[in-house]
DNA sequence: TTGAAAGCGCTAACAC
DNA sequence: GTGTTAGCGCTTTCAA
């Protein structure tokens, strides 16, 4: 029998108690299980609760009394708009989800909205949060994290933010790029240039140009690009997107290809697979062929089915994974205990978008 | 009692008050704002706060006191991976956080996850929620739709699902099919099949011939489907794509599309714009021109850039506001008034993917 | 302007 | 097996 106001008589414990004639005690290891009831006394209480449209102890109260909320809040840092178009950061919460609602928790997003960056500062401040994972590798969020340090709240990292207390779950990013350019550069490229993910939150595109001295960012993202000039050894010439999205990658690669053709690359470093995308569109538009023309490679190792039959050089790495691991590690940092840091294997794919540089 | 670990020292309010030399009750109006305290009072209550590294009021206490936790759920029955792919469910989240967030509310994930259809009952059943929205159009949910009945918890839909006791956010998918087919209709179209949404959750895709008399499902499928049918005045061959997806909608236009000529249809309805790239990119394929030898069109109207310069034929909906008026029902209906129901308004909006039938 | 007291609804230690 | 009791940390009358 559902009731119209949820303000007002609602049953509780102690009613369900009085009336099946058992203490609240009683009744209340009826609920939770832990403890021995005898059949009799359990059906009493069943019935008594159906009768009264009791359904079940009220979390709130079960939260303050335990002293856990069963809620992990997801920071993300931008507009869901943004983030959730990266199939990497949806499968971080797949991954997420995968671990942690078995054991009872909940995801709470903690996003940014219209017209800010960085999640609002009294949902941080004031949500039930046992526990906290970054899923941006936000820099940014040093105010999310005083915060959170200040209520004891455990925190865990993917990719960042690098900080002494903030155990990671990441990948090598450097390494990972390394390997790609020196495929690039075993096919004889020597023009090499980059799209690059965003640096920071804030939806900012552009160039930079030589940028080996002066970038700063999002963990990985520099590391990428690090990783690129290592190879290369020698600073690059990166268009950093506003997104990871095929749009910015098709913008970015305009910028990059509609040049004369002694100073247009021979091949794209993509810092995701959906960038890389856009820029084997933005070259075919341009009457570029891949990989004939232009290499082209990505990042992440998503699907990319409509770009059959070609099939992206990249490196995949273990996207839902990372989120299970992340999982993993909240659940171990809620018993008290600091997890290490975990680095995640990733492997160099070739595919049919990186060919020869052309003569 | 041993509390969790990480808590277990943490100040309280009574401590702050203690030490600022105060009462309890006067502590707590500092931090609430609700009520004169005197300035040097409220110094002297900060400043002990700072000193023990007091980080304001528990919350789960607070909610407990005041009776409700400042958490939405957000109902998505289906796997995150799955779900955040399409851009109307995100764009969905987006306007749900614009309009809850700054009123102190966050969002709490309720999905289904690896090996599950529908969220896990225990954290239906368990989380501190103060309303919920589904946010996919569930007929499949009646049980976490039970479950939140009993408990009082009011529930907002969106395009379902359809039950009496939930108030709805909704847009004329039948009226804008409609007005899709009579489109084509006008273009001299005759031979027009569907590429439909999954009609219910758990991946499944294949033919659904003759619609017309048998089938149901997911209220936006199938109101869509029946406007095309009721347009052309007769059952439509349509096959049902497992996700509203791009790699689906290229699937499912080469089921439809790969036959021999007297048989393909001239225009193709997909239900989503996603969908419909998928469709276009298998015509493509198949060596077909769109529009030349073939009209698509599709439906909500998001940025398709990849497909430029071809521009869907489609309907839009307003995506993000769907989520803003769900957030706004939300908010009333925690104030114990049952919403109206909301019909948005959509736009038909031709684009360059629809041409006459060809000869 | 401040303080005392009464719970919010529940769980768990302990006694019977 | 079941009941008693003591809070979890806070907000909110109500008095002073």
């Amino acid at each position: 029998m559902p009731r119209s106001s949820h303000t007002s008589g609602r049953p509780t414990l102690s009613k369900v108690a009085e009336a099946a004639g058992v203490s609240i005690s009683t009744a209340s290891l009826v609920f939770s299980g832990s403890g021995p009831v005898s059949e009799r006394t359990r059906r009493r209480v069943l019935d008594a609760a159906s009768h009264l449209g009791y359904a079940g102890p009220d979390p709130v109260a079960r939260s303050l009394r335990q002293g856990r909320s069963g809620i992990i809040g997801v920071l993300i840092g931008e507009r869901l708009l943004h983030a959730f178009r990266d199939p990497v950061a949806v499968a971080l919460l797949d991954g997420l989800t995968e671990e942690l609602a078995p054991a009872g928790f909940g995801l709470l997003l903690l996003s940014g909205s219209a017209g800010r960056v960085g999640p609002m500062p009294a949902q941080v401040d004031s949500a039930p949060l046992d526990a906290v994972v970054f899923a941006s590798c936000g820099a940014e969020d040093e105010s999310a994290l005083a915060s959170l340090r200040r209520r004891d709240v455990p925190v865990v990292g993917v990719e960042g933010p690098r900080e002494a207390d903030v155990p990671l779950v990441d990948i090598d990013n450097h390494g990972a790029s390394v390997a790609l350019v020196e495929h690039l550069l075993s096919l004889g490229h020597r023009k090499i240039e980059v799209v690059t993910l965003p640096l920071r939150l804030g939806g900012h595109r552009g160039w930079l140009h030589r940028s080996r001295r002066s970038v700063e960012g999002f963990a990985n993202c520099v590391d990428r690009l690090r990783g690129v000039e290592d190879a290369l050894g020698r600073g690059v010439t990166a268009w950093e997107a506003a997104s990871g999205l095929v749009e910015e990658g098709w913008r970015g690669g305009h910028e990059l290809l509609a040049v004369a053709d002694s100073e247009r690359p021979t091949a794209v470093v993509a810092q995701s697979d959906l960038l890389a995308v856009g820029v084997v569109q933005a070259a075919r538009e341009l009457g570029l062929r891949v990989p004939e023309d232009l290499s082209v490679v990505g990042f992440d190792g998503i699907d990319t089915p409509w770009l059959s039959p070609l099939r992206l050089t990249t490196v995949e790495q273990p996207m839902t994974e990372k989120g299970r691991v992340a999982g993993r590690m909240l659940r171990e940092s809620l018993t008290g205990v600091r997890p290490d840091d975990v680095q995640l294997p990733t492997s160099f794919r070739v595919g049919t978008s990186s060919g020869p540089a052309p003569a």
